[in-house]
DNA sequence: TAATCCTATTAACATTCTGTTAACTTTGAC
DNA sequence: GTCAAAGTTAACAGAATGTTAATAGGATTA
């Protein structure tokens, strides 16, 4: 799922140099040329991460981030702070209000990149379980293992992801709904058939008992 | 053991205050007027960390920066800038210099120390375990030796670094931007065959067994 | 200093494997 | 029995990784 990313920037110059950037990095892009503008975006599509100029005609990029930041909604949002070099910039200021980093410019795409990355693979890390131990099932996300009655396998990402879904809370019943969301995200749009391949694939591995249809409904992992 | 600070810089009036504060610190301090003074007394008593001017008459800090940086012996010693706020100084030169980190005057004692203190205990992490031992590998961090079921080799350091990474977990899945932060830097931006060129020479050398590819998530090592 | 060697990186191309789809069959609730 | 939902299979496209060779720049040696 692509990521989503907001530059809040009033020099359209620069917008246009990071959205080509990392459009082109898979990201999806959407711009705010003001502060105002910025939450109101930023509420609406829920980006992953903002990019935020320190600058800005009335509302400034740190109290943008105060305000982004006292909203529940998007208080895990990544902040990250554009600041011109030879700015009177309180570095202090900035990591009070909440931001994760900030860059200098000029803008090295390839740096804003990486960091974007590193940041981005930090929120993932935070929110990842990294092992289900239920009887004689063991999924470590660690070593990307899967052990069941005594056969092991290492799953492809795709099952992977939705083995340890289903597995995560044994017999509660998975919507097929929720499913797609949680493992392919909200803005790919896959055909329905495409997770009872996935299914029938695990099947194969675990054993056709382990997961069970609810039809109309979704699938369930049963120990 | 004390750790060595070294401070470049040709006002003495500043170099009393930095060394008052960081001998208060438990620091040993040296100190140099010059560039190249600087760079006979960091050959001399190598120090784990060198404050630079920017400005300074003749060799200034950023050429300083790099003769030092070119010297194997102190290639990994850190090193921070000193840059007068209103300074026309470019960032990007001092990092490509190779500097650690910068701190603009007039210089905050309490800023500093903790700025050397975050940037020393990088260090330590890095380097706090120096050998690993798992089986019958062997990898030792000090002489960059590499030894597996009786075949010994010396890799180069990216080589190592990354096998060194990988080891030290044998059989957890280092994911591609985990593996890049850590053994790249959040700053550098290689292309992403640059990792899978570097596994391929480990592989090479230590057995294509020993490296396992997760597709779609990273590399992990097994014993 | 020049010549040589070695490392890190990249580009370009080859290969492998995953994820997805289409097309068709089977199942089970009503 | 009907029909929507799920199962199944094979085929395909494209992503992800593997591989090789070329290059640049440091470091080492003569």
């Amino acid at each position: 799922m692509a990521k989503k990313i907001l530059i809040v920037e009033d020099e359209q110059d620069i917008v246009d140099l990071l959205k080509y950037n990392l459009e082109k990095e898979g990201f999806k892009c959407y711009s705010a040329s003001n502060g105002a503008e910025a939450v109101g975006l930023a509420m609406n599509k829920e980006p992953d991460l903002i990019i935020l100029d320190i600058m800005m005609p009335e509302l400034d990029g740190i109290e943008t981030c105060r305000v982004i930041k006292s909203k529940p909604k998007l208080h895990d949002t990544f902040v990250i702070f554009l600041t011109a070099r030879a700015e009177e910039y309180s570095e202090i200021a900035g990591f009070e209000a909440g931001a994760d980093d900030y860059i200098t410019k000029p803008v090295k795409p390839r740096v804003l990149i990486s960091r974007i990355k590193a940041i981005l693979s930090r929120k993932k890390d935070q929110h990842s379980i990294s092992k289900i131990q239920h009887g004689d099932l063991v999924i470590d996300r660690d070593t990307f293992k899967v052990s069941i009655q005594n056969k092991h396998f290492t799953l492809p990402k795709k099952e992977f992801e939705l083995l340890f879904l289903l597995a995560s809370k044994p017999d509660k019943v998975f919507r097929r709904e929720s499913i797609l969301s949680k493992v392919w995200g909200t803005d790919v749009s896959v055909v329905d058939r495409t997770i009872d391949v996935h299914i029938r694939k695990i099947r194969e591995k675990v054993g056709d008992e382990k997961i069970k249809t609810i039809k109309g409904v979704g699938y369930k992992f049963v120990l």
